[in-house]
DNA sequence: GAGCACTGC
């Protein structure tokens, strides 16, 4: 097993004499115990391969199944290894991974976490949530948190090498943060920057080649100008101006098998039309045939239908004999009030089968306990951006075989399962092998305005893993220039790099610098706006006729005839004037206290960096309701708050038509205002609106009414 | 008269 370092005792033992006998720490003791468990990781025997791969070569790719203890082992193999002065940063998709693999990692090592201690070698970093001490060597962040990073410090240089996790789920920042080290691989650093890239899935060649492959568009890539400070990066780190060679960089390769229990399949005979009743059956055979306990977890696409099945099911139940045991439906989904998804956490009463009723939220997200049995209806949700329409559309389609995998795989987790797909083997075959990566779905424009941020000029030959489709690249580039974003050049401008700097679509960031104007000056109540564009929908969903009276009394204060935007401004001055029991007010409203509590950070965010890059000048005074309340009801104060909009969403402008319906400047599309808005059902000249989604049909969210003058005031 | 899957700065 060679040298192991593990054995010694780390920084901060502290010795206490008892009777003559020298006692381990606490934590010392702790990392003694899980020492032992650490040894019966599937990764811990490849510990050696591992280290020699990452001496020999500077990018080690690895595929490891669930439990193979690759996100906490991974980081400590490579901590001691001499090429390892810096920092090592490991990427997570979630804010919740982050954490707590940074706790489990401190407590291996036996070390304090993150702030708790200067002497701490381990934290983490996400945001509103930054634990790390002068002494952090290995950092667990969030993808988008080492972006961020990025922008400011396009090297690195803080960091020996980067651990880019959980590759697999592609999202959008993983494939950004893969291109840049890319680049950056091929740069002359002042000490090369090794890479470790891990995935779930044991097909990593993709990602193998991705890095192994020269690299071309090397001058385009690091074609670093400056730094996010305006300095031009010395010279010791200006990466070389042509590719570094013709040939192919050796990759290292490692497969660990991962620690699952077997799951058996079971197919339908034959297709069927109906998804829900073909659930309900399953789920009533498994619960009357097989034995307690075991859990069942059934996957579904949304609210609608989860809450369409649990009916079903709980009916159904009322009319089992006193022989079998009950029935516990819990539905599952991200828009679920916090306390209801903890509910799955909570063992069944006694004889009693927990039966979740999920959308893709149990995928990967939230690891449900007790699942003997998995139900996969074979189908999902999907977001796909549609570049030409500029619209979302919001789609159920055929889930991917590894997404199948995927649901398979948690009914194995604690022991040996079952996994019951609702569709046939012949169907299993027809699905796409990997789902569609998200930057092929997505709006790209701002994934765009970072690489432009980070000095990537010619965007069109950044190394993508998979490149979007051309046409998408150029409906994001036109769209930031239309924000003044970038410059007629095609290189970033200064309003462009503020953007970049906020945690904002670019759309939303250009309507915070448009507020900050002296002319317009209304920055705070336009933060207030924004910020809850940018979380969750604020006001509830309504399900029974009580529930709708109540709601619309209590909101009738907070609405406002102008439009949806205004009504957020109101609601959350209306929050924020609360001081007695903001949750109680938040109920009486139905509004979701959650997303209010985001709001308020986010707020105070935004309210930080605007002061940061001087488009404000310092923190508003606890006294300032009274006055900007007064503010925001002035109309004038309203008009160039809209405008301010406008400018940031000069494409999501409709008109009316004389036929009673909206029609969009752009491409002339008809758009319907979404029932949820305080503007449905009416008719105004014209108006503005935050999103256009396509569900059944193509709806503007979050609207407001504008007038056609300000139109020409503002667009000439 | 709809009902939005899921993350993240």
């Amino acid at each position: 097993m060679g040298s192991l370092k593990e054995t010694q005792p780390a920084n901060g033992v502290k010795r206490k004499r008892d009777e003559g006998k020298v006692q381990p720490s606490p934590l010392q003791q702790k990392r003694l115990k899980l020492l032992a468990t650490r040894k019966l990781l599937p990764i811990w025997s490849h510990q050696k391969e591992i280290r020699d791969a990452l001496k020999e070569n500077d990018v080690l790719v690895l595929s490891g199944e669930t439990g193979s203890g690759k996100s906490t082992q991974i980081p400590q193999f490579i901590l001691s290894q001499p090429w390892c002065t810096g920092k090592i940063a490991v990427t997570q998709p979630r804010r919740v991974a982050a954490i707590s693999l940074a706790r489990r990692v401190a407590e291996e090592m036996g070390t304090p976490l993150g702030s708790s201690s200067p002497a701490s070698k381990v934290g983490y970093s996400v945001r509103f949530d930054e634990s790390t001490s002068p002494s952090t060597r290995i950092k667990f962040l969030t993808e988008g948190m080492l972006l961020q990073e990025m922008l400011r410090d396009a090297t690195l240089g803080q960091y020996s090498c980067i651990v880019v996790d959980e590759v697999h789920e592609r999202s959008v920042n993983v494939d950004l943060i893969l291109g840049f080290l890319r680049g950056l691989l091929a740069s002359k650093r002042k000490k090369p920057i090794k890479v470790v890239v891990m995935s779930a899935t044991a097909d990593i060649q993709g990602i193998s080649w991705f890095f192994a492959a020269p690299s071309p568009s090397v001058e385009n890539v690091e074609n670093f100008t400056g730094n996010a400070n305006g300095h031009t990066i010395g010279t010791e780190e200006t990466p070389v101006k042509s590719p570094i060679s013709a040939e192919e960089r050796q990759i290292s390769i490692c497969h660990v098998e991962g620690r699952q229990y077997p799951v058996k399949l079971d197919y339908l005979a034959s297709p069927t039309e109906d998804i829900m009743e073909a659930a309900l059956h399953r789920i009533f055979q498994i619960h009357c045939k097989e034995p307690m306990p075991g859990d069942m977890l059934v996957f579904m696409t949304g609210q609608e239908t989860i809450q369409g099945l649990q009916k079903l099911v709980e009916e159904y139940a009322q009319g089992l004999t006193a022989d079998y045991p009950k029935i516990l439906v819990l539905p599952l989904f991200a828009a679920l009030p916090q306390a209801a998804q903890q509910r799955i956490f909570q063992p069944a009463p006694p004889n009693t089968r927990k039966v979740i009723l999920s959308t893709n939220i149990a995928e990967t997200s939230v690891t449900v306990p007790g699942v003997r049995f998995v139900v996969d209806t074979g189908k999902v949700k999907v977001k796909q951006f549609r570049n030409r329409l500029g619209l979302d559309s919001l789609l159920v389609k055929q889930i991917s075989k590894s997404s199948a995998d995927q649901r398979k795989g948690r009914a194995g987790r604690e022991g040996p399962g079952q996994c019951y797909r609702l569709y046939t083997q012949e169907a299993y075959q027809t699905l796409e092998r990997d789902t569609i990566p998200e930057i092929l779905r997505c709006d790209l424009s701002e994934a765009i305005l970072k690489m432009k941020a980070r000095g990537t000029d010619d965007v069109l030959g950044f190394p993508f893993l998979t490149p979007p489709p051309r046409e998408g690249m150029e409906r994001a580039l036109l769209q930031l220039l239309q924000l003044g974003a970038l410059e007629d050049t095609g290189r970033i401008s200064e309003v462009g790099r503020k953007i970049s700097r906020l945690p904002l679509t670019p759309s939303l960031g250009r309507v915070i610098i448009e507020a900050a104007k002296p002319e317009m000056d209304c920055l705070l109540e336009t933060i207030d706006i924004v910020a809850c564009l940018s979380v969750e929908n604020i006001f509830l969903n309504i399900d029974t006729e009580e529930a709708r009276e109540q709601a619309q009394t209590a909101r009738q204060q907070l609405l406002r005839r102008q439009g949806d935007h205004l009504t957020l401004l109101a609601a959350v001055r209306a929050y924020a004037a609360e001081h007695s029991d903001r949750r109680r007010w938040a109920d009486d409203h139905l509004i979701s206290h959650r997303a209010m509590q985001s709001v308020m950070d986010v707020r105070k965010q935004l309210i930080a960096q605007c002061i940061q890059s001087k488009l404000l000048d310092k923190a508003p005074g606890n006294d300032r309701s009274r006055a900007t309340e007064d503010r925001a009801t002035d109309e004038a104060t309203q008009e160039r708050i809209l405008k301010c909009f406008l400018r940031g969403f000069s494409n999501n402008i409709a008109r009316l038509c004389p036929d009673g319906s909206y029609k969009t400047f752009v491409g002339n599309q008809t758009v319907t205002i979404h029932p949820s808005s305080v503007l449905f059902g009416r008719k105004v000249e014209a108006i503005l609106y935050n999103e256009f989604v396509f569900t059944n049909k193509a709806y503007a969210r979050g609207a407001s009414a504008v007038q056609i003058r300000w139109l020409e005031e503002i667009f000439g």
